[in-house]
DNA sequence: ATTTAATGTTAGAAAAGCTGACATTTATTT
DNA sequence: AAATAAATGTCAGCTTTTCTAACATTAAAT
């Protein structure tokens, strides 16, 4: 995974930031998380700590549920963009490996 | 100030995840607060929100410390560097300014 | 040998967060 | 229309986190 990618999985919000950054209910947030919509850490005691990717996913829900879906209708479309992402994930690591197959033919021939 | 600054400077920590970013205490970082090093903002209750800036600064501090420097001189550090920031800005202002007249210029014979 | 700077520690209070239950509202289904 | 289900509101009791203020300790500077 990238820095960058790591560093939006970095668990460090608490509720309160997310209810501000979002504009949704502590009631809200915690029912999507009921239902699977978003997974966030806990800290020590047991608080959630939020990552700036569940903010986003978050937001997201909020459109998706405004345009009328429901959340099993969300939940399916996550899990879509999942397998996408991974499929997508997949796809670049072979690419990654091929390449690196042909630059190491090059590297023996070019001495 | 940019989109990504704007970001940056989002006050949205609470002082535990700082603490664990930062692996200092809270004792220092409030410490810190006191003598100016760092101005977090306070949410509603007054609690401590921190931005990631502050926490980059925070990093900073350190550095200075475990370098020998006293809290006086980090104090005359940072002032020094929001001088040199200021200027920056401003020299990069006034040149955004002279390129504007300049192709206004090339604008108006260019017709 | 004092003073000063930086940090530790503790107490008591306030704020924020947690779970679980019951209530309300709005949309679906029968 | 009545019953059911989905999404959210609200409340109570409890735990965790944060706050300030004060006094304590340690190490460095005078």
């Amino acid at each position: 995974m990238s820095e960058r990618e790591l560093r939006r999985n970095l668990a460090i919000l608490p509720i309160g930031t997310v209810r501000e950054l979002t504009l949704l209910t502590d009631r809200q947030i915690r029912y999507y998380e009921q239902n699977n919509l978003i997974s966030p850490n806990r800290g020590k005691g047991g608080q959630r700590r939020f990552s700036l990717n569940d903010v986003d996913r978050l937001l997201e829900i909020k459109d998706f549920l405004d345009a009328g879906d429901s959340i099993r209708d969300i939940q399916e479309i996550l899990a879509k963009q999942q397998r996408k992402a991974l499929e997508k994930h997949d796809s670049e690591s072979a690419l990654r490996r091929s390449l690196q197959k042909e630059f190491a033919q090059i590297g023996r021939f070019g001495r």
